[in-house]
DNA sequence: TAGATTGTTAATCGATTAACAATC
DNA sequence: TAGATTGTTAATCGATTAACAATC
């Protein structure tokens, strides 16, 4: 048995849906509904009930046997287990369209996700601002990592500098690489990587796309 | 035994890898690299052998024993099972700064993917250009949908306007809705939808860091 | 030839789905 | 109370990994 408090270790299908629950019940809380049970959440998504108990139930949530779970407990255990109970704070290095994108994109608030500064080795780019964050030259990541204590790195650089810039990052204290560069990231034991694959996910689609127009 | 020439169902893990192993083949190609293994392959990317196997079968690619697959072939075969080998034309939905990033992203091009024109209600935006593609009002999406004959529509607009925009994209011909916005999207039978949900993506992240941090 | 590699079939592993007792 | 729902344990399903014969 395992000791008492044991944080259960989620499956990752698991974690990836908690943020859907989560919009979910921010709109029913908003609506004023006080509870909810996953029979009527699988119906409002499309998934199975038991899935969604099974997900739910990573985050500690005590439900009530023919009530279901308190809408703001849930949003509050989904948030506590996601970390997003308190802001998480991240620099981002490549200040190129898509790096800037994010910086000005508002929606990372509801991940309490905070970009306190962006790095780039352009010229042109250094000294600027995006969205109220400044874009510093790469050689000041280490000492920007060092005082602000930030965690997370966000890496919108070309492939081909992802690896180098990832050294820098992790030999200046990041602890987790949010890699959108679509290279494979060689770290250190205990040293996070999230991969969002642009390729990937648009080779489902066109593989999908082509199997339907050719059958 | 499925007929001669039968295509086979790709799961889904095989296919997302599968550009993640055309990267691989294509820097091999440039350096004058002419055939390569499974187990190079694996080694490379820190995949096992046999599952780079397996989802290469996929392509319908054959290889020689003792020797490995041809890298030319093996690229065409990829880019082929994809529908990367020839131009896929895109719209888009939303040019607020995600939108204008992926218009301006220059790496879609390796994937053959084509934006041909962004779409808007903000008259601050409509009429503009971004990187050489025009911004129109939302209402011209149907003429230009079905001029252009364009079948994947990108979906980045604020998640509240995600599901309508769908239905117009849907009812002017697009076949595929790449979708940015986060939202749970209904759409027809036959119809595809691909996911990119940041959130997603970031609760992995977040949540394995907590974990780190509190053990 | 010997041995590395392909292609395929079987075993394992983990996630999803189903079953069911407990409970308000 | 009756019945809907939770929480948990078992069965199913699909993907990954292992085993092995065929082959150049």
């Amino acid at each position: 048995m395992p000791p008492a408090g044991a944080r259960k270790l989620a499956p990752e299908p698991s974690l990836r849906r908690l943020p859907v629950y989560l919009r979910l019940l921010t709109r029913l809380d908003a609506e004023g509904t006080r509870t909810v049970s996953c029979t009527a959440i699988g119906r409002e998504l499309g998934l199975d009930f038991t899935q969604v108990r099974k997900d739910l139930s990573c985050t500690g949530i005590v439900g009530t046997p023919r009530v279901g779970y308190r809408v703001d407990e849930l949003i509050a255990a989904i948030q506590r287990f996601l970390g997003w109970h308190r802001r998480t704070d991240a620099l981002l290095v490549g200040a190129g369209n898509l790096g800037r994108a994010l910086l000005a994109y508002e929606g990372f608030a509801q991940y309490a996700l905070r970009i306190v500064a962006a790095f780039d080795i352009d010229p042109s780019l250094v000294g600027t601002e995006v969205a109220g964050r400044p874009v510093r030259h790469l050689d000041d990541l280490p000492d920007i990592a060092e005082s602000s204590g930030a965690l997370v790195g966000i890496l919108t650089v070309p492939a081909g500098q992802a690896q180098s810039v990832t050294y820098t990052m992790v030999l200046s204290g990041i602890r987790a690489v949010w890699n959108f560069t679509g290279a494979r990231l060689e770290v250190p034991r205990g040293v996070l990587v999230e991969d969002v694959d642009l390729g990937a996910s648009l080779a489902v689609l066109t593989n999908r796309l082509e199997q339907a127009s050719t059958c």
